[in-house]
DNA sequence: TTGAAAGCGGTACCAA
DNA sequence: TTGGTACCGCTTTCAA
């Protein structure tokens, strides 16, 4: 236990007022600027603050003030472009928006709940992103009091929801395929691991039955890297009777997919067609087919959105639905006008 | 003024106690387990806390324990994949050993030093990556007792230091370029954007001064994104005598060669060679030669080492250099083995 | 085993 | 314009 914590210990809003020969209160006011100080009195005051280096304390501050002045978006994993951009997306704008930003991973961690309320205990409000926390987390916030905006996840309550139109982007990329003349569709991704996947594979079943075709089969289930990405799409292309397109639920499955692919000899997009999701910088360079989604106006949104909340304005609930576009590239097929990709 | 906030305030511990018929220190040494609360009482207090569904403040907590229990990152941006990876290394061990994690992007805000020292006033302790803030900051930091680990960057007084060796790295990659026989090289990237982009040039250059060639042109100064390395590899790539191989400060800046020589009607690597750093996903499916550098375990270093110092072991300085790995692949040149990259 | 009370470091109201 | 002081919500001695 021979902890050598020699730490100077910090300079108080006391010592400062000691110093200029005023009371805290004074020093409180010349700092806050809000009330009015005589300007011989301020001069003082900065003077010893200055020369004592005071820095106030924000736990001080924060309980006097009755708020944190910061707020958390909690996600599943921070690895891989999306999640990393929506989140750079929302720190950008509650940075600007004057609130410190905590952040919470919890995929594969114990004990998700705990985190999340703990967070709950050091920010004034916060953005729940995707399959997180369950439902009764998400109530169990607001009915305390925390703000939530929720994020790529279906909406509780009286939450504030922003989303990525899953249903429309999902119909554009498969009704683009059909175009290509394919009949046997697979899809790659556990409609289980997110929300957003579940979106997918509810809209791509849909427009494929809407196109009178028989349903597709079960999703080959896997997670969202590309490694367990190649392995479903190894599963598919071993059939007898071989998908002509994977459609993957988001790009590092799809990659895994070409992998597969090239595994087994076959050709990309001649004997099988794969789709992503995200755009991913990767994407580009492997020529894969996806749909590309603002996943930093994902963030920007929910922290503008948060922070509205937080101010106590008595907004009805909002709910968006961001837009998607169609990337086209190679690995769905051949196409005669070079390049739909936009710039 | 309308504001019409109508948040339940929060139950504190003296409603708690009010319910189980106790005082304030007992439902606290409940809650804590520290000291020996009897039996019956304790169950009366977590019914009580239970019912109310009490969650103590941290803000009180943190005030009276003269602790936050967190921690914070700052670095210049989290787009592209290095910093979201490190970022992601550093949050997962931060969170294992429990504490929140803040984190702050600088690059491009106004008054980097405000939000910094801002930052020092909500954590226990802070990881400064980079060129975010001047050294200065970092002493005046450490000053006020706060421990601080850089990553990243140069050491600054005795503050813990975690680095990548671009040293070695940079020279195995000219050693390799070399053995393809190549004689002009061009560097891409700015020594002034970041410090590892600096310890890349000075390695760069001094090994070729050593294999006795005459000394580079000055680095093309590029920023870090993909248009940016563009450009400045346009440049290099219309020069009369034009380079054989062209030295990318990072993934980034290299495909936006790639795609400068593209344009250019330059295959690679017959007519230009490419190389980057990082490693990031994109360089695989460009084939892109580069330098892996093991971006979570910089992060997991760092936050490793700031619990410790918080703590207040009084261990000396430290100071780790971790290695990078090359990874060849078909932009720097042709190569009898098939494939040395590594699984 | 428990309670009273003194902080922790600020803010803001009320008087002077 | 300033000072005194009552909080903010919790932890932790010190006594009982």
């Amino acid at each position: 236990m021979a902890v050598i914590n020699n730490r100077p210990k910090p300079v108080t809003i006391h010592e400062v007022a000691a110093q200029a020969g005023v009371s805290i209160a004074t020093v409180s006011r010349a700092l806050s600027g809000s009330t009015t100080v005589a300007s011989p009195t301020r001069e003082r005051v900065l003077a010893a603050v200055e020369q004592l280096r005071f820095r106030p304390s924000r736990l001080g501050q924060s309980l006097a003030e009755g708020r944190h002045a910061a707020n958390g978006i909690v996600f599943p994993d921070l690895s891989g472009p999306y999640y990393a951009e929506v989140v750079l997306g929302y720190e950008e704008v509650a940075a600007e928006l004057g609130s410190s930003v905590l952040i919470l991973a919890t995929h594969g961690r114990p004990e998700p709940t705990r985190r999340v309320l703990e967070l709950a205990r050091r920010v004034d409000g916060m953005v729940l992103m995707g399959r997180t926390v369950p439902d009764e987390v998400v109530s169990q916030l607001t009915e305390t009091g925390i703000p939530v905006v929720l994020l790529a996840r279906p909406a509780v309550g009286e939450s504030d929801t922003v989303n990525v139109d899953n249903e429309h982007g999902t119909r554009a990329l498969v009704k683009h395929l059909a175009r290509h003349g394919y009949q046997r569709f697979a899809f790659v991704g556990d409609p289980a691991e997110s929300p957003d996947v579940a979106g997918r594979y509810a809209a791509f079943r849909a427009s494929l039955l809407e196109a009178g075709r028989r349903p597709p089969r079960e999703p080959l289930r896997c997670a969202f890297d590309v490694s367990s990405g190649r392995r479903a799409a190894l599963r598919a292309l071993r059939r007898a009777l071989r998908p002509e397109v994977l459609v993957c639920g988001n790009d590092e499955t799809a990659l895994g997919a070409l992998e597969a692919a090239a595994e087994l000899g076959l050709s990309v997009p001649g004997d099988v067609a794969v789709t992503g999701w995200d755009d991913v910088m990767a994407a580009r360079y492997a020529g894969l087919t996806t749909v590309r989604q603002p996943m930093r106006q994902l963030g920007a949104t929910a922290a503008r959105w948060l922070q509205e909340r937080i101010a106590g304005h008595g907004e009805p609930v909002r709910r968006r639905v961001l837009q998607t576009q169609l990337v086209v590239r190679s690995s769905c097929g051949t196409h005669d006008h070079e390049s739909e990709e936009p710039r």
